[in-house]
DNA sequence: TGCCCCCTGCAG
DNA sequence: CTGCAGGGGGCA
């Protein structure tokens, strides 16, 4: 998922669904994914959801938090009493199933709200086993590397000034650096939250050849880039995110800014500018999508 | 800064 | 069967 609109997109259905219930047990399935010790957080009610770049942290009454990093295949699905019949959930490009299922490997057990609110259950799912999820003692989560490291993140919301990337700040973290532009973008030391959907479409949103050095940019070029940026990322959110291989939200639904893809995934499609087949090559080891005639 | 690795499953 | 997949940590 599993880049910024999408975790965010989950983050907004945790904070609206989970905060309030009061962890009853948990069951962790496959040891390798929990680190920490659970006993720690059994009996702790959520009182508050956030989001790091990629990185999610649930926080609770009593000082902890869970952090947790859902990589490439996590998924975290909130479900109460109310599913029956169990609705099944798409796990996979092409494979549904109810939950919990195989590839499920932690399950937190929260207690109903009150006395009439329904018992429910957070599921962690992940096939590829990538992901993580770390119960972290009080002010102990910037001790963690991915939190320590994490750059600071583009303003999503025009309102949120602090501690983003303003147009000055970007120009600064551009003109330090001589690495290919789609490189840096996706370092998330320096930019947290942009991957590789993202920095495809927002490079080709700005016409700018994703192997250009970062300081190569003109000035006008990486204002352009920035609102480039911007736009694909809210238009991310807007669509709930994207469901490629197996990202859904919090509900378990899927979003739809596959639909929109501009260049990504696209290799031997037409341009949406100007109709030439878009190519695909390998850069850092990741795939890139380009127009050849409309970046450069 | 770049490579290999952690895994499983699907497409070609 | 081989290669590739929204990520990123650890190593040279």
């Amino acid at each position: 998922m599993p880049e910024l609109p999408e975790v965010e997109t989950i983050r907004l259905g945790l904070q609206k669904y989970l905060v309030g219930h009061t962890i009853e047990d948990v069951e962790v399935r496959l040891e390798k994914i929990v680190q920490g010790e659970i006993e720690h957080i059994i009996g702790a009610k959520v009182t508050k959801v956030e989001r790091f770049g990629k990185g999610l942290v649930i926080e609770l009454d009593n000082g902890y938090s869970i952090a947790i990093h859902i990589k490439l295949t996590g998924q975290l699905v909130y479900m109460d009493e109310s599913n029956h019949p169990p609705k099944e959930i798409k796990v996979i490009k092409g494979t549904y199933s109810t939950l919990p299922n195989k590839w499920t490997h932690v399950i937190f057990k929260l207690k109903a709200e009150s006395e009439k609110g329904k018992a429910a259950y957070l599921y962690y799912n992940d096939f590829r086993q990538f992901g993580w999820i770390k119960i972290v003692p009080p002010g102990e989560l910037q001790k963690l590397v991915f939190f320590k490291e994490l750059g600071p993140e583009l303003p999503m919301d025009p309102s949120d000034k602090k501690g983003t990337i303003t147009l000055e700040k970007f120009e600064e973290i551009l003109s330090k650096s001589k690495t290919a532009i789609k490189v840096l973008l996706m370092d998330q030391k320096k930019i947290g939250g942009i991957g590789n959907i993202y920095a495809n479409d927002g490079l080709f949103l700005a016409k700018i050849d994703p192997k250009r050095p970062a300081n190569s940019l003109t000035e006008n070029e990486v204002k352009i880039l920035y609102e480039s940026l911007l736009e694909v990322l809210r238009k991310g959110l807007k669509y709930g995110g994207a469901s490629e291989l197996s990202y859904i939200n919090a509900l378990g639904q899927e979003g739809s800014y596959q639909k929109h893809f501009l260049v990504y995934g696209r290799q031997g499609q037409p341009c949406k500018v100007c109709g030439t087949l878009l190519e695909k090559y390998m850069l850092a080891g990741r795939g890139t999508y380009v127009c050849l005639a409309c970046q450069k």
